[in-house]
DNA sequence: ATTCCTAAATTGGCTTAGCCACTTGTCAAA
DNA sequence: TTTGACAAGTGGCTAAGCCAATTTAGGAAT
């Protein structure tokens, strides 16, 4: 089993790359388990069968009677559960916050790490967003953030101070596929720990990532701080549940 | 789709269940197809479809001519590899080290946290092992750990100073399910600064996590510091790959 | 009594062909 | 123009069969 791929593993890989290599936008129709017997030369219940694992990645989605379809919005709404602010607050029993201390729009020159984690030239324009998220007005998070503005130049204050997801999928009609988080710890500074109503030099959980649009385009870059002893990120290794990324929770 | 379960996803569920009731070892024969497709009433191709399924989440595996089997190792080594501090060091191009600082026996009476978390009664033995990881001879990582004793009566120095997986797995003959970690951060103590090598009050990322061996028994409560600037975890949110657990690695 | 070899049985991998329930689209009638 | 019926297309699943790979059992030889 291990040594060579049985078909039906070899054609769901295929379909996975077709799926990718198309570009088959989310709620499109795909082959059907018919079309994708004929050309790859198989049966139907193979077909069915290869399909049926991309099913239940979640990729597609079968319609008794329809077809074959491009997931769209299961994907995205997983993702604003894993990074909901205000779900976690909410979770916790606490009344969520926001309170958008910047909005510029600035030159990726002006940001060299942003514009390196966004592949952006120097003069490509970014949106400067600072923001402190709060629980029960204390403040739990210090966000800063660099999003690339041609992917949503509609961005205004009242928008910065409801969810940024709500804003790019449904305003800018933006798909976003995820984000690549580094976790680490570092004394607040003075600045920041005034921010988030700490002591200076306290230990908190630093988050740098970015985030990617559909095709690995990416469209935010941040540096964001939590005060540590309001947050903390669980992580499960093994377990029956099945692999998840890491996930920040109240404490 | 989602109103209604197709029968070949019931019949996933059904045999995901019946493979946790009657706790099959790993290694253990499961039921070929063709028995399910009696006991279930269905066709085989259908019932290959949901141990394929199975199959493809790591429960199970198809071995052509023998049988379905119940997965033993792969799921131990993909542990293994996600907590390996020395694989993580040799990755980064650095020699991988251990300094045993301390190896006691003691009544679980004796560190109350560890005692909850390890659901063990005041007079269980518990095994106290602290430890400094190094990469390149520099301290990374220090690591305070309480281990059920019972599970592994023969621990000692030399154990204690080799990779704790291995002593675990194949010396005790344990099968260890997985971890649940918290991760925060912290400043360190000048107790902790100066096992880590760093000034007093510099933030540390901690990580406390149980570990769990198969059945869900507890077998380790863990408190671990490590330098944030030489450790990060990193977390990936959606994306291709599919879910995973964040995972620390030398930065 | 033990070991080795061969044949039969068992198992997964996949096929063909077919039926049924569901959905969608088109055409005809009101 | 709208509504209903029918046809075509689609997934859901079946039965039956063949083939390749593995295991087991029985017989023969030592």
């Amino acid at each position: 089993m291990a040594k060579s791929a049985s078909f039906h593993e070899q054609l769901i890989e295929k379909l996975r790359k077709l799926l990718r290599s198309r570009q088959f936008v989310p709620g499109a129709k795909f082959l059907t388990e018919r079309e994708i017997a004929e050309r790859f030369d198989t049966s139907r219940p193979t077909a069915n069968k290869a399909l049926s694992s991309l099913v239940s990645t979640g990729l597609l989605e079968f319609r008794h009677g329809a077809g074959t379809f491009v997931r769209g919005s299961v994907l995205d709404y997983d993702l604003q559960h894993l990074v909901s602010f205000t779900e976690k607050a909410k979770a916790a029993g606490k009344k969520p916050g926001t309170q958008v201390i910047a909005l510029q729009k600035l030159s990726a020159a002006e940001a060299p790490a942003a514009a390196q984690a966004l592949k952006a030239a120097s003069s490509e324009p970014l949106f400067y967003l600072e923001r402190i998220r709060l629980a029960d007005a204390q403040p739990v998070i210090y966000e800063r953030r660099h999003v690339t503005a041609r992917f949503c130049a509609g961005m205004n204050k009242a928008y910065a101070k409801g969810s940024l997801y709500d804003f790019w999928t449904t305003k800018c009609g933006l798909t976003i596929s995820g984000a690549d988080e580094s976790i680490r710890a570092v004394n607040a500074s003075p600045a920041q720990a005034s921010a988030l109503g700490i002591k200076p030099n306290t230990a908190c959980l630093l988050v740098i990532a970015t985030g990617f649009l559909e095709g690995g385009v990416p469209l935010w870059y941040e540096e964001t701080l939590y005060r540590s002893d309001a947050y903390e990120f669980r992580n499960q290794l093994g377990g029956v549940s099945g692999p998840k990324p890491a996930q920040g929770r109240m404490r």
